[in-house]
Parts: C-alpha cells; sequence; structure tokens
DNA sequence: GTATTGAGTGAACAGACGTTCACTGAAAGG
DNA sequence: CCTTTCAGTGAACGTCTGTTCACTCAATAC
C-alpha cells in the first residue's frame, strides 16, 4: 500500500491529481481568450504537454470539466464569504468591512471570476445551471442571514428574499467590473461602494406594505 | 438605372440586402446554441443556403458581423427607449409605465437581447468593448435625464451618474432574466418592479453630503 | 447594344477537430 | 515475485475548419 522509504517520485495518485490540475489551469486559461465552448480539446491537451487521449482519463468532456472549474470556484468563494459573515457582526460598517474582502479574493482569484462572468451567460447549459444555482443558494443564505440580524424587521420574508436578491446581482456586476478592468479596482470599489450605500438607504426606508 | 417596366424579380441591391438579413439571422440563431466565438463561417454559410465563400460578399470576419448585429440591436434597443423617455412625463409611476415597455421589447427581440447578454461578457474583444460603449452611453443619456428633470436636487453630478449606473445595471440584470425564463415574465416583472422600488427609495433618502 | 460590375459558385488546400483502438510500462496489490 | 491496474502513448479515421482562386452570368451603366 504505503511505498515504503524515501520515495523521490510521486505517487501513482500525485501524478494523476497533477496532471487534473494541469488540464484544470489550461483550460481556463485557454478560455480566457474566448470561452469554453469555443476551446477543443487538443488545444488544452496540448497547452498541457499531454497526448489528447489523455485528456479523458480525467474527464468526459469538455462540458464536465467546465462543471468541475465551478464546483472549484464556488467552493473557494464560498470559504470567503463564510469568512466575510463571521466576521459581519464586528464591523463598524458592514459595506466597508466586507467590500474589499470580496475585492481582495476576486484580484486574486482573477481567471475563476472570469470564467463564472463568462460561463453564466455563454457557458454550455449545464454549466449555466450549475453557476445559477450556485448563486441563488449564496442569495438564500445572504437572506436567512439578514432575517437573523433582524437589520430589516418591517420586511416581509419575501421581500427580504428580494432584497437579498437585489444585493447579490449587484455584487456580481461588481465583481465582472473589477475582472475586466483590474486596474480601476479603486474606483470601481469607491463607486460600489456609494452604490450599495445607495441601495441600503433605500432598505432603511421600504416598508413592505407599501406594495 | 430604373428597371423599366413590371420585373417580378427583385434588383441588385435588394437581393444583396436580402441574403445580408439571413445572414444576419442565421448567426443569431445558430450562436443562440452556444455563441459567436464557438459557430464557423461555414455553418452559417450552411444554415443561409449559400456557398461559403459567399459570406465573404457581405462580412470580412464573424468578428465584423458581430459588430453589424450589436449595431442592429441597440438601434432598436434606443427607439425603444426613446419612447419610453418621451412619455415618461405621463406616467403616474414612472416603474409602472416603464418596465412593462422594456419587457415587452426583449420579448419581441428575444435573440437580439439573448446576444447581447452572451457577448457583452463571452464574445470577442471588439464585440465586448462595443456593447459596454452603448450601455454607458444609455448610462449617461438616463443621468442627464435624472438630472434634467431634477429629480434628485440633492445629488451631486457624479452621484447621479453613479445612481444612473445602478438603475441600468439593475434593467440590465432583469433583461438577461426575461431572455433566459421566458415563461416567468410576470413574475421576473412583478419582482423587479419591487426591487426597482426599493432602489429608488434609497434615491428618494439619499443625501451626497454622507459619502 | 455593348461593356462593366459584382453576388454567388465550386474546387482545392492544409490543417485542426473528436473519438476509436491496441499499446506500454511503471506503480500498487497480493 | 508475480499479477493487475491504469495514466499516458501514438496511429488512424472521417469530418469540419478558414481562405484562395478562377469562374459564371444576370443586373446595371453608358
Amino acid at each position: 500500500m504505503a511505498e515504503g522509504l524515501a520515495d523521490a517520485s510521486e505517487s501513482r495518485a500525485e501524478r494523476k491529481e497533477r496532471t487534473r490540475r494541469a488540464i484544470l489551469d489550461a483550460a481556463l486559461a485557454l478560455a480566457a481568450d474566448s470561452n469554453l465552448a469555443a476551446i477543443s480539446l487538443r488545444q488544452v491537451a496540448k497547452q498541457v504537454g499531454v497526448v489528447p487521449t489523455a485528456f479523458y482519463r480525467h474527464f468526459g468532456s469538455l462540458e464536465l470539466l467546465g462543471l468541475a472549474l465551478v464546483d472549484e470556484s464556488f467552493r473557494s468563494l464560498r470559504l470567503m464569504l463564510l469568512d466575510v459573515w463571521r466576521h459581519a457582526p464586528e464591523y463598524r460598517d458592514f459595506i466597508d468591512g466586507s467590500l474589499p474582502i470580496v475585492a481582495q479574493h476576486v484580484r486574486e482569484n482573477r481567471s475563476h471570476y472570469a470564467f463564472i462572468a463568462r460561463e453564466r451567460t455563454a457557458g454550455p447549459p449545464r454549466v449555466r445551471e450549475a453557476i445559477h444555482h450556485e448563486i441563488a443558494l449564496i442569495t438564500r443564505e445572504l437572506a436567512t442571514d439578514v432575517a437573523r440580524t433582524g437589520a430589516a424587521e418591517q420586511y416581509s420574508s419575501e421581500d427580504i428574499a428580494l432584497l437579498a436578491d437585489l444585493i447579490v446581482s449587484f455584487v456580481v456586476t461588481m465583481a465582472e467590473r473589477l475582472v475586466e478592468h483590474p486596474d480601476s479596482e479603486a474606483q470601481t470599489l469607491a463607486e460600489a461602494r456609494t452604490q450599495l450605500r445607495m441601495l441600503l438607504v433605500g432598505a432603511l426606508n421600504w416598508q413592505s406594505r407599501e406594495a
């Protein structure tokens, strides 16, 4: 089972995982110049430095590879959000506390966010669905979190959901901009800060009854 | 010059324009199943019922065809917006007056909106730029319109621009949803109505000084 | 009535595509 | 130590790709 004593080479599983990672990274890089549906299995294989057939040892198709990338992207994203929400009560200002963390995560995972931004609207149907599902889950979590902290007691639960959706949609748009214009991060962030404030001032003055 | 008397066949220019339209429509239809970067010149030609080479008589590349589609989409969109803004003062409620018109236009031009939604993030760079440019123009027009009607006198001009951007971004998101779930138009619209109201309640209570 | 223009043709090209198959050879299992 | 497993190989297939070129032949121009 074990490889006995000191062995400089990797185990079988380690090598496989290394190739799998290389394939994921290559696909991410190649898709960045167009999109997932426009790249070919052979391009990916060539970039990895492996024969086209080897691809099938790891993924049944480019679409399944795409689903793996969605999974990977959102696993990291959710960890970041968990961190944001756990520390939220400590913030003197929720917006100023949270936005920079999101911006930092986008900066450090630009290619993943770029992938999500593109494939969310242009990817293969199953990939699109997977992304929308993940975003819907996050929206639901934000809604329960808003309800739990009692920040909007005058809201009906339906309206809390709509508010959460409004916020998530806005942050998605902001993330798209951070991806597209990495050099303008400071300005994008400053503008988003003001806009989110405008939006939340609306939240504070909103009453569900005035539908 | 003229074609003399009664002639059942089309003029040369008419035939050319008819083929051009067929190419635009074919590309729009084929890209709907993936995206512009993933379709081929030969697929388009086959769909039109013309030999691949004939494509070049109308467009130098698929990318230029994409730019033509952007142009076409936004020309129609701008006419609709002109109509919305001209009749805005008559509305008892601006939101209830405008949103249904936008929704109707999306319904009647679904393939164009789907194209814009996809290529906005996943299209060839020049196509993406063209779309963002058009959206920026519309945002600027909305800002001057908001400023002109004096609906937000307490706003700095920078904040009017940010508010306009917030509204346009939201409507873009709403349009994406109308495209993706045509069957839920009524619900999407009802939710968007509430969300836009939340947002604008924020606008009314916002003051530029509290940055 | 003759000359020009130009949208559409059809063959040809070199290369890339996805997928199949039988294979190798080192790591892991017993 | 011998056997099994399986990530990666390499050739082969039929099909599709963008682009070139010389061409036809009806509508237009003069």
